[in-house]
DNA sequence: CTCTAAGAGATTTTT
DNA sequence: TCTCTTAGAG
C-alpha cells in the first residue's frame, strides 16, 4: 500500500486518494495522468473500497486501455480481466453482447467500420434512386453520426426546415432500417443502442449502477454528448465519476468532442474544484514556459500552469525557410546532426498540421537515405485483402450481411457482374429479403447457376469449418474462396497481400476468445473495433513523422513543428472564428508539449499547395511565444515582406504588382467597411486576384479584388 | 471485366 | 499538384 503511493507528488496523491465521490482531475501534459488513473484503481482495490467487479474504466483508444491494464496488473495482484476496462465502444459492445435480446440485436451482430458504413449508405442511396451528387454519402454519413452522437433518432428529430433536410431525415430512418435488417451496427450505434438499453430497462440500469461503484474516465475532454450521457446514466443518482482530462488538449471538436462536458461535470456532479496536476515530468522549463504563454491566449479555460524542477534547458529554435523545400532540407540537416550527437532517430519527431505535408519530407528523406516511419495511413484490418477475407467470414457467421456479400460475390471474379447483382438487389427489395436469401432463391439460367455456385461455396465453407479452430476456419475461407489463388496471380502487390493474409491467420492463432463457441464473432468484432496497429515497423530505428493530432500522448527528445504559417497552422478552414482558432492554438500547445529537450519551430515563405504557390506569413503562434525563449536560426527572421517578394520574383512569374491592383503581400491596405489590414496571401493574377487580408478589427478575410475596393494605407 | 481517362477534391481521426 | 474515384471504351 505504502509502496503504491510512494513517489507521488502531493497533487497526484490527492487525486489518487480522493474519497468515493466525483472528481475532475485537470491533468496537464506529461503530469503523470495514466499513473494517477491506474494507481487510483489499485488503491481502491487494495484498501478494499472496491472489488474488481466494481470498477469501470473507460478510455478512447484500445492502446490506452491496454496500457492501463498492463500497468495495473503490475501494481496489484488482481485479475485484470474481471474489471471492465476498455474503450467506450468496446464496453458498449460487451454490454450489447450480453444483453443482445433486450437490445433487439441478433447474437452475432456485426460491426460496421466507417468505410463499411459509407458503403452501406451508397447502397441505400442507389436503392432509393437518389443521386450521390445531390446527397454526398459523406454528408449523409456525418448527418447520421452527428445525430446519433447527440442521442437523437430519426423519429425524434425536429421538423425539417426544408425538403433537403427532410430527405436526410428519411435517409437516416431508412439507413437504420437497413442495418436492422442486416444485423449490423455502426460505431455510433454501439453507443446509442447501449445508452437506450440502459435508459429504457430500469432493472438493468439499477443492476449496473450498483455494480459499478467506481467509474473512471480517461481523456474526458474528448467525450461527446452521448458518451457523457452514457456515463451519467451509469453513475446513477449517487455514483462517483472520476474523470481525468485536460481542456487545453481538446483537439477533437470536429468529431463531436465537447470540452464543455468538463464544466458540465463540475455542476452535474457537484464538484467544487478540479484537482490540478501541474508538475510536468517531461519537458524542460523553456518549453513549458512557451506552452503556458501560448495557451494563455485562449479564454474560457479551467486554468493551469505547467512547471518543472528540471531546469530551463535550451532555447527553442526557430527557422524561417525561403521555401517548403528549404524547410525540409533544414530539418534533415538538423536530424543528421542530432543523430551524429548520439540521439536515436526514434527519439526525434517531425510534426505537421496536415498529412499532405509529409510528401515533401518523405521525398527529401529518401534522397538523404534516412530511415523514417510515417504514422497514419492504411491499417491492417482496413486493407483490401483483409476486408475481402473478413467478408467471407462474415457471410459464414451471418449470411444476411449484404455489405459482406456485395464485397465478395464476385471477388475473385466468378462471372457475377453488375447486372446480375442488380437483379439480386431488385429481388431482395421486392420481397423484402436479404441478398443472400435472394441468391438462394435464384431461378435457372446462366447467371442463376453462377449465383448458385457462390451460395454453395459459402454453405460448404460453413459445413467444412465445423469443429475447426479459428485459424483453420480463416485459412479455409481464404483458400477455398479462391482469394489466395487470386493474389498469387497478382504480380503487382500480390506478394504483400499474401503476406498479409498469412498474418491474418497468425493473428487468429493467438486470439483468445472469451467464449469459444463465439470465437468467430468475437474475432470479427475485434477486427472492427481495433483496426490494428498503424502499419510500418513500430519501434524501428527511424525518424518519426506524424500529424500533430497523431502525436497527442506521445513524447520525443527532439521535436520539429513544421509549416508554421498562417493558413496552414492555424489552418485556413479553422481560423475564421475564435472557436476554431482556439482549437488550433490547443493543437499548437499539444505540439509544443511533445518535446522533452529540444524544440524546433519552422515556417516557409513559399509553399506549394494544391498545385499553386502560396506566399504565407509566419504563424501567429510563433509571435505568441515570448521572444526571449526563442533563438532564431535564420538570418531573415523578422524580415518584412519586401525581400520575400523579391526572392519569389526570381523564381516565379508572380512578383510585385503582378496583379492589376499593385497590392502585395505584407502591404497595409484600407477597406471602406473593414478598415485597416495587412495582405497576408494572394491567389491568381492580373485582374482575377483574391487577397487574404488580416484586418485589425474584423479578422482574416478573403477578398476578390474585382469587387472589393482596397486602397494602400 | 480490365484498362485508361477524366474529374473532383485536398484538415485533423478513433472506434 | 497529386491522388483517389468513377465512367466509358475495348
Amino acid at each position: 500500500m505504502s509502496d503504491l503511493l510512494a513517489g507521488l507528488n502531493p497533487e497526484q496523491l490527492r487525486a489518487v486518494t480522493w474519497p468515493a465521490k466525483s472528481a475532475l482531475v485537470l491533468a496537464g501534459a506529461g503530469s503523470g495522468k495514466t499513473r494517477v488513473l491506474t494507481t487510483r484503481i489499485a488503491w481502491l482495490l487494495s484498501t478494499g473500497q472496491s472489488s474488481p467487479a466494481g470498477v469501470l474504466a473507460v478510455t478512447f483508444t484500445n492502446k490506452a486501455a491496454r496500457e492501463m491494464q498492463t500497468r495495473l496488473a503490475a501494481q496489484v495482484p488482481v485479475n485484470v480481466r474481471a474489471m471492465w476496462i476498455g474503450t467506450f465502444h468496446g464496453l458498449c459492445n460487451r454490454l450489447l453482447r450480453i444483453h443482445y435480446r433486450d437490445a433487439g440485436l441478433p447474437q452475432t451482430f456485426q460491426i460496421l467500420d466507417s468505410a463499411d458504413q459509407q458503403a452501406a449508405i451508397k447502397r441505400l442511396l442507389k436503392s432509393l434512386e437518389l443521386s450521390d451528387e445531390k446527397y454526398p454519402p459523406r454528408a449523409v454519413q456525418s448527418f447520421i453520426n452527428g445525430n446519433k452522437e447527440a442521442g437523437v433518432r430519426a423519429d425524434r428529430l425536429p421538423p425539417a426546415l426544408n425538403p433537403y433536410e427532410a430527405k436526410l431525415v428519411e435517409l437516416y430512418a431508412a439507413y437504420d432500417a437497413q442495418c436492422r435488417r442486416e444485423g449490423v451496427v455502426d460505431f455510433a450505434e454501439l453507443l446509442l443502442r447501449s445508452y437506450e438499453l440502459l435508459s429504457r430497462n430500469e432493472a438493468l440500469r439499477a443492476h449496473y449502477c450498483s455494480r459499478f461503484s467506481h467509474i473512471l474516465v480517461d481523456e474526458f475532454q474528448d467525450t461527446n454528448r452521448l458518451q457523457y450521457a452514457w456515463l451519467k446514466l451509469l453513475a446513477g443518482e449517487h455514483g462517483a465519476l472520476f474523470a481525468v482530462g485536460d481542456d487545453d488538449q481538446s483537439i477533437y471538436a470536429f468529431r463531436g468532442a465537447e470540452v464543455g462536458n468538463m464544466r458540465a461535470l463540475l455542476a452535474d456532479f457537484h464538484v467544487a474544484e478540479p484537482v490540478r496536476l501541474e508538475q510536468n515530468y517531461r519537458s524542460m522549463g523553456t518549453i513549458l514556459n512557451a506552452a503556458n504563454a501560448l495557451i494563455e491566449k485562449n479564454d474560457g479555460r479551467l486554468g493551469k500552469n505547467l512547471w518543472t524542477d528540471a531546469g530551463e534547458g535550451e532555447k527553442i529554435r526557430f527557422f524561417q525557410a525561403m521555401s517548403d523545400g528549404e524547410e525540409a532540407e533544414f530539418i534533415i540537416d538538423e536530424v543528421k546532426a542530432l543523430k551524429r550527437d548520439g540521439l536515436p532517430l526514434s527519439d526525434i519527431a517531425v510534426l505537421y498540421r496536415s498529412n499532405a505535408q509529409s510528401r515533401l519530407m518523405e521525398h527529401v528523406l529518401v534522397n538523404a537515405q534516412l530511415p523514417y516511419r510515417i504514422y497514419g495511413g492504411l491499417r491492417f484490418f482496413e486493407r483490401q485483402e483483409i476486408k475481402h477475407a473478413l467478408a467471407y467470414l462474415r457471410l459464414m457467421a451471418n449470411p444476411d450481411d449484404d455489405n459482406a456479400l456485395l464485397r465478395v460475390i464476385n471477388v475473385p471474379a466468378r462471372g457475377i457482374g453488375a447486372r446480375s447483382v442488380e437483379g439480386l438487389q431488385a429481388a431482395g427489395r421486392e420481397q423484402g429479403i436479404s441478398l443472400w436469401q435472394a441468391a438462394c432463391g435464384a431461378g435457372s439460367g446462366r447467371t442463376a447457376a453462377k449465383i448458385g455456385e457462390f451460395v454453395l461455396l459459402i454453405e460448404k465453407l460453413r459445413e467444412r469449418s465445423q469443429g475447426f479452430s479459428l485459424a483453420e476456419t480463416i485459412s479455409l475461407a481464404i483458400n477455398d474462396s479462391g482469394l489466395y489463388a487470386m493474389y498469387e496471380q497478382d504480380k503487382k502487390d500480390g506478394e504483400e497481400r499474401l503476406a498479409n493474409l498469412d498474418e491474418l491467420v497468425n493473428a487468429a492463432v493467438g486470439f483468445l476468445p472469451d467464449d469459444p463457441a463465439q470465437a468467430l464473432t468475437e474475432f470479427l468484432t475485434a477486427a472492427s473495433l481495433e483496426a490494428g496497429e498503424h502499419q510500418a515497423e513500430a519501434g524501428s530505428e527511424a525518424l518519426q513523422l506524424m500529424t500533430v493530432h497523431a502525436a497527442k500522448g506521445l513524447e520525443f527528445d527532439a521535436v520539429f513543428v513544421t509549416g508554421l504559417e498562417e493558413g496552414l497552422f492555424p489552418h485556413e478552414n479553422s481560423m475564421q472564428d475564435s472557436k476554431g482558432l482556439q482549437e488550433e492554438r490547443r493543437l499548437m500547445y499539444v505540439a509544443v508539449t511533445r518535446a522533452r529537450k529540444r524544440l524546433y519551430l519552422s515556417s516557409a515563405q513559399s509553399r506549394m499547395l494544391h498545385g499553386q504557390s502560396r506566399y504565407p506569413i509566419p504563424s501567429r503562434f510563433i509571435d505568441e511565444i515570448p521572444a526571449e525563449l526563442i533563438h532564431s536560426l535564420s538570418a531573415k527572421v523578422k524580415a518584412p515582406a519586401q525581400p520575400q517578394l523579391a526572392r519569389s520574383a526570381a523564381k516565379a512569374p508572380r512578383r510585385q504588382a503582378d496583379n492589376a491592383y499593385g497590392l502585395n503581400i505584407g502591404q497595409s491596405v484600407s477597406h471602406a467597411k473593414f478598415g485597416i489590414g495587412v495582405v497576408i496571401q494572394a491567389e491568381g493574377s492580373g485582374e482575377d486576384v483574391r487577397l487574404q487580408i488580416n484586418f485589425a478589427e474584423h479578422g482574416v478575410k478573403w477578398l476578390d479584388l474585382r469587387y472589393a475596393k482596397l486602397t494602400p494605407a
